[in-house]
DNA sequence: GCAAAAGTGTTGGTCATACACCCATGC
DNA sequence: GCATGGGTGTATGACCAACACTTTTGC
């Protein structure tokens, strides 16, 4: 493996993680203390991103960076969208940056997204932090572009595909469920109608198992049979004249 | 303007066309002439690419490609993937070919699909020919990746979002945009069914003119307004857990 | 015993499917 | 006048939306 970096090619990671509320992202702190009293520091978040290897294939690399900012493994993840023209880099903090930082000014980056339960990434640095979608803060280069765009991605996924279930442990209620959709989509979902659909799908397995503690009435556990799924889910075309 | 070429990323362009049987794909033949006899000369088909100027966005990039190849502007467009892995250049032929070129041996592209009837392209080059899509001939590069990726995305699109009609003239008849579906998708569609469903939306207009000469009974003549697609169609969230 | 979340059924309307024949024109 | 593609109606079942109360537990 060559492990010089390309100089103008990057990727970039759109975590999105759910805490059984919202949908979150996953951002980095972004620290430069400026030394020339013309300028204010900068501090502010930014999505996680990293040059490609010379001899790396991208979704090696996107896998890399993951696992540099979560120590995970084998979690699902996309790539929806490269980024690359020449204004991205449009405010003074983002031109300060990259001038302190040595880095060619016009690159491309190809971005990812990675779905997850929350509760799995281990927060130990401090710099790392859960933002819930709809109230991120202040970003760098143009991230909110970038997220924007992921999310947009993720909700057609979601409708067409059973990518939800990355969301959530492997054993999840139905209210867990209804949640995780109705958070991605920004949507309300009537409760008894959610539940009777959930109930007559096949891959949606009932187990015995009730989860306690948590809340006053114990909840049925299911789980989702990705084998079943295939079986039996032959992509029925509705199409939406 | 900056007109020099990036050396490691370019742009690639699937051309979809429709000509009211199939949907088709835009290639261009590569040949070389190899004076050495060991090698065998190259005659096969690939994509439309170019490599990115230095100051290009990459949407303006893809336009510019575009329009050199069919001499169109304004064609909806794309960005749906971008492939960069360095084993993309798998077979002798390939290697030849970038040799003779001189290129940067990893080079990202960052691939576009359009959508056109077919008809409206002047195919003054000879080194331009439409296939159908589902026959294609031997391909260079990993173009036949790119192309299937681009199909499995179009397939989605078409179902979420009134693309077909960038396949169609202006006015079109039912049957027309029927085969379209049924061409992208492949599958096999009703005639009642689908044309009840079709004139029940009211974006699809229905004209006085009909189109006589083509068959035997003239047809009545539709036009699809987008206008009244974004006024009455608010997303419906279909949702299939 | 009460607060909190889990769970449950019915009805009416809409929409998809299946299916076969007549119509208008060009030649 | 006949071959070709254009155009039409009905019956059935599936699915979706709307809606409010009872159950089970922890405290």
């Amino acid at each position: 493996m060559d492990f010089r970096k390309i100089s103008n090619i990057s990727v970039d990671c759109v975590v999105f993680g759910f805490d059984n509320a919202n949908i979150n992202i996953l951002l980095s702190n972004r620290k430069l203390k400026m030394h020339d009293l013309r300028y204010s520091d900068i501090d502010d978040w930014v999505l996680t991103g990293d040059h490609v290897f010379k001899s790396e294939r991208l979704d090696e690399s996107a896998t890399r960076i993951f696992k540099g900012l979560t120590g995970l493994d084998d979690v699902y993840k996309k790539q929806f969208r490269t980024f690359g023209n020449p204004d991205r880099i449009k405010n003074e903090k983002d031109s300060l940056w990259l001038k302190s930082s040595g880095v060619d000014p016009r690159v491309m980056s190809v971005a990812y997204y990675f779905l997850l339960p929350s509760e799995i990434v281990d927060l130990r640095d401090e710099n790392i932090k859960w933002f819930p979608i709809r109230e991120l803060p202040q970003l760098g280069f143009d991230h909110h572009e970038i997220i924007a765009c992921a999310l947009e991605d993720l909700k057609q996924k979601v409708m067409s595909e059973p990518v939800i279930f990355e969301f959530l442990p492997d054993k999840f209620t139905l209210n867990e469920l209804q949640l995780a959709y109705e958070s991605v989509l920004n949507i309300e979902i009537d409760n008894r109608n959610f539940r009777k659909k959930a109930i007559s799908k096949t891959y949606i397995v009932p187990l015995e198992e009730k989860r306690v503690g948590i809340s006053k009435k114990p909840a049925r556990l299911f789980m989702f049979s990705r084998d079943i799924y295939e079986k039996t889910c032959s992509r029925n075309h509705i199409i939406n004249i």
